[in-house]
DNA sequence: GCTAATGATTGGTC
DNA sequence: GACCAATCATTAGC
């Protein structure tokens, strides 16, 4: 080092080259910065060399300087010397040396010892480092919107809880580490049952249900209350929301889901909550029976989900009709990649074959023998036997639980809304099938009603909510009889 | 300045 | 090793 401070204090125009000597002095800087018997001086030859612009370029130097003046006390000098020097690509050494300097100042003007996450952080706001340590500025912390965006899609459209293999080929498209695409998964998954769970607040008999506690896909579920799988509320914020109590089921005149269909941008759970009151609604609008229907009316239910009917034999939707609405089926359906199926085909063979959506978007399908329809609307009320159910998917499902889950839809009986509803059918005739494949499943609604109760349509409504997205589609099926 | 969301870490269980 | 709950640290939004 005495060579170097003779060197530093005898160099000529010339000689040594200036760079080798900015190596020089970092090389020493480095060595000797746990010796503060040795770097003092050096430290103090390096700030009264009239070359100390050149030298502080160097990362080690100006850390060790700036180290040294900050230890005496001289924070101001310190942070001089930090915003003076230019180091190629910045320094994350020479950030949190900033950040430390302007910390003991905070913490001197306090008179604290230590300060707390959010006082760092309102420091570190009020004293941002010069550019020069860090060019490409301060990068947020949270992951990119559109990396969120493809793990979210991927948890509500697919799986919650990705395979290794799938963990590996999102980390791969959004540039981060499988690590991080796991911590990812599992806070995604522990939140969403966090916030089910301070949504639906167990209910009290469910204390003594084993199964009611512990694992999170055992979600608690009120009674009387149709079980919200995890995607209804995938949502950080959803505005109104109480959740000091439970939401309410309202009386309305609106389907389900219609207020979804009213507001896209859905934000407000009230509305998947609400019952399926049989025959209001329709709330007057007109049910247009197969073919030679008029879609011109369609208006008339739009914008809510309208009733759609089939034609005899058809399974599927006519598209015009539910244009105006579609985009409500197709978003239920959207982020469902591993399938692909026209807007509004839904019934096949005997009962509904209904997709339900992956495993994490709770996916409510409702169906409400409605009563026999004509040209202007139904003409007999199906109040005295509304069928309605809804089933949905459990939530928080891991791998292992999808297992025991497969084809073991929670299914809920509505509200008592109204109040003279039944559920006409049992759970095991209600129970879906077993099949459940890659979360696509196909559910079996049993056996034909009873013939008192026979209609040839049904209102079935399905829905999807998840933090971006929510829809729902009420239409009307054929019964295959 | 407060709050809630977010990414990461830790220690435990299976 | 995978998953979990609890927790921490950070930070965006207000």
């Amino acid at each position: 080092m005495q060579s170097f401070l003779r060197l530093l204090r005898d160099r000529g125009d010339a000689e040594p080259p200036l760079a080798e000597l900015v190596t020089l002095a970092g090389r020493l800087c480095r060595d000797l910065q746990d010796d503060p018997a040795q770097v003092q001086p050096l430290v103090t030859a390096v700030l009264d060399s009239q070359l100390r612009l050149h030298l502080l370029d160097n990362a080690d130097v100006a850390l060790v300087c700036a180290r040294v003046l900050a230890q005496q006390e001289q924070h101001q000098a310190a942070c001089r010397v930090l915003e003076g020097c230019q180091v190629p690509g910045g320094s994350q050494e020479l950030v949190q040396l900033w950040n430390d300097i302007h910390y003991r100042l905070v913490m001197k003007r306090l008179g604290v010892v230590a300060l707390t996450p959010v006082q760092k952080f309102r420091c570190r706001k009020r004293n941002p480092p010069p550019p020069s340590l860090c060019p490409g500025g301060l990068k947020s912390r949270n992951f990119p919107r559109e990396v969120r965006q493809k793990l979210h899609d991927f948890a509500s459209g697919v799986s919650p809880n990705p395979s290794k293999v799938e963990r590996e080929h999102l980390a791969l498209e959004t540039s981060l580490t499988v690590e991080q695409v796991y911590n990812w998964f599992a806070n995604y998954r522990r939140r969403q049952r966090a916030l089910v769970q301070r949504l639906e607040p167990a209910p009290v008999d469910a204390a003594e249900d084993p199964k009611a506690k512990g694992r999170g896909s055992d979600l608690p579920r009120p009674a009387g209350q149709p079980h919200l799988g995890p995607g209804c509320v995938d949502g950080p914020r959803w505005p109104g929301t109480e959740e000091d109590e439970p939401v309410p089921f309202r009386e309305t005149t609106q389907g389900p889901w219609e207020s979804l269909a009213l507001a896209p941008d859905f934000s407000g759970d009230e509305t998947i909550m609400k019952p399926l009151p049989p025959r209001s609604l329709l709330g007057g609008e007109m049910y247009q029976e197969g073919p030679g229907h008029n879609p011109a009316t369609l208006p008339h239910i739009c914008p809510g989900p309208g009733l759609c009917p089939l034609t005899a034999g058809s399974d599927m939707l006519d598209p015009s009709l539910v244009a105006p609405e579609s985009w409500l089926m197709s978003l239920a359906l959207a982020s469902s990649k591993e399938v692909s199926f026209q807007t509004g085909q839904l019934v096949h063979g005997h009962g509904l074959d209904c997709m339900m959506h992956p495993a994490d978007a709770a996916v409510g399908v409702s169906i409400t023998a409605l009563g026999e329809p004509n040209s202007t609307g139904f003409t007999d009320s199906p109040v005295s036997n509304p069928q309605s159910m809804y089933l949905e998917e459990g939530a928080g499902t891991s791998g292992g639980q999808i297992e025991q889950r497969a084809g073991s839809f929670l299914l809920t009986q509505t509200p008592a809304q109204p109040p003279e509803f039944i559920l006409t059918q049992s759970l095991l005739e209600l129970a879906p099938g077993p099949s459940f494949s890659s979360r696509i499943s196909t559910m079996d609604l049993g056996q034909p009603l009873p013939s008192s109760q026979v209609r040839p349509y049904y209102q079935v409504t399905v829905g999807s909510l998840s933090t971006l997205q929510s829809s729902g589609h009420t239409f009307g099926v054929n019964r295959p009889d």
